[in-house]
RNA sequence: GGAGAGAUGGCAGAGUGGUCGAUUGCGACGGUCUUGAAAACCGUUGUCUGUAACAGGACCGGGGGUUCGAAUCCCUCUCUCUCCGCCA
């Protein structure tokens, strides 16, 4: 969330930044600023009983030790009426401090002033892409069709023993997903990432934590009984780890990946959306997530986008990098690179990796913070990105790759994968 | 799952109703001494809120209560440790 300080010392800033995130009810940050300015004078008043209290305890102990009882119960009956006008005060504040913070956790990320304008998909900005887009032979199909003709996948069964959305891997098809979480994984460690294995179900402060909750909390699975939540992304639990620390300076920049299935309930897609691997319930997914200093992040996010890119150019796809527009961000992002890969048999672009930059957004809700070289306490900024998605990269590798033969394998994955071809 | 013990500042560890936001040690930082370093000695060293700046206020695992006054007493939740049981 935005900081209180921010939107007293730069409310200009912060209502253009709205707008620009295609954000309607920008009569919050008045009443936000109202609801502050209101809570900081009741606060102010009952401190000052606080205060009276305070002195007049002091001042009964040593009445007591002095045998003067009179006086003693006199100063007794002075407290209680300080103690009532506080109770009135503090209850109040309880509920405007509520009222404040639930209004400040709607108001979303401000979008960096490098951020396209506009409202829909349609207004992302193409960066660069790469690797040509290959002609199929005669006789291609689509992933799924693939993926029953060699026996990778099996969506039927996974209906069956659990839902749609729930494919079951098989033979090839999950050795090839294995050698590629292997791949993805030793090519983070090298580059310097620190590999976590966190637990793939969190409870409600993760979900905070994050902004999983209180808003998208039908996006995630919730485990009733013990009121737990299953992680739609390992940035769930690999950024929360570092919920409520305070570091030093010294310890950043951290850098993390890690490897989880991610569960999400997906409630409302359909159609040619959700056929063969295009979106599932249970996927899997290798992440990486960067702290940095405040003046680091933005270098940090563009080493990043670097990082993924040549991940995904090894794996011999067609790829494009897209700047989102204000409007197509995500409600915590300041600026996000989209990655995606060409489906040549579906003839559509899918996302594989979503690399941003959330400067302080989740780090002030987490309370993250490092102290400065001054001595001053600053908050961390944060940073994540897929790298990668697995499904959307099997179905295009089997799309693209596919041949007459059989689905040849791309040379970073053969020493993984044990062969360079999948046939019949 | 059963029984017991515990949770205090970066760490260790005192503190069982008032002068405790908290003894002390370690660590860290600054200084003296030294050619330099170590040692020794002196000093500083939590977070949040609040103010123009002071002041003021809150915080001893979380929440609630008793009291004029709570780290200290009571209730409750969470977590940790020890023993027993079960178990990949």
């Amino acid at each position: 969330m935005l900081t209180i300080q921010m939107l007293r010392t730069e409310k200009d800033k912060v209502v253009e930044g709205l707008k620009k995130k295609n954000f309607s009810d920008l009569s919050l940050v008045d009443t936000i600023l109202s609801i502050d300015e209101e809570r900081r004078k009741i606060q102010a008043e009952n401190d000052d009983y606080l205060s009276k209290i305070n002195l007049a305890s002091k001042e009964i102990g040593k009445l007591m030790g002095s045998g003067q009882k009179d006086a003693a119960e006199s100063m007794k009956q002075e407290v209680s009426n300080y103690k009532e006008q506080s109770k009135l005060l503090s209850d109040k504040l309880a509920d405007l401090e509520k009222q404040q913070h639930d209004a400040l956790v709607q108001l979303p990320n401000l979008p960096n002033a490098i951020v396209p304008f506009g409202k829909t998909p349609e207004e992302n900005e193409v960066v660069r892409s790469g690797n040509e887009i290959p002609v199929l032979y005669n006789g291609a199909q689509p992933h799924w069709e693939l993926c029953s003709k060699y026996n990778l996948i099996n969506f039927e069964l996974g209906t069956k023993i659990t839902g749609a959305g729930f494919p079951v891997y098989i033979n090839k098809g999950a050795r090839l997903q294995r050698a590629l979480i292997s791949y993805f994984l030793d090519y983070n460690t090298k580059a310097g990432y620190t590999e976590y294995q966190p637990p793939y179900v969190v409870n409600a402060d993760s979900g905070y934590g994050t902004g999983q909750l209180p808003d998208k909390e039908g996006q995630m699975y919730h485990v009733g009984l013990d009121d737990f939540y299953l992680i739609p992304t390992a940035e769930v639990p690999l950024t929360n780890l570092y919920r409520d620390e305070l570091i030093k300076e010294e310890e950043l920049p951290i850098r993390m990946t890690g490897y989880t299935p991610c569960f999400r309930r997906e409630a409302g897609s359909y159609g040619k959306d959700v056929r063969g691997l295009n979106r599932l319930h249970q996927f899997d997914k290798v992440e990486i997530v960067h702290f940095t200093k405040a003046e680091d992040s933005y270098a940090a996010l563009d080493a990043m986008v670097e990082h993924v890119e040549k991940l995904v150019q090894s794996l011999e796809l067609p790829y494009r990098i897209l700047r989102l527009c204000g409007g197509d961000m995500s409600f915590a992002s300041a600026l996000t690179y989209d990655f995606e890969v060409y489906s040549t048999a579906q003839q559509r672009w899918l996302e594989v990796s979503s690399v941003s930059n959330f400067e302080t957004f989740q780090t002030n809700r987490m309370k993250f913070r490092y102290k400065n070289g001054e001595g001053k306490t600053q908050l961390v900024h944060s940073l994540n990105g897929s790298s990668l998605a697995l499904p959307r990269i099997l179905a295009c590798l089997l799309e693209n790759h596919q041949t007459a033969d059989g689905i040849s394998i791309p040379k970073v994955l053969q020493p993984y994968f044990g062969s360079d071809l999948i046939s019949e």
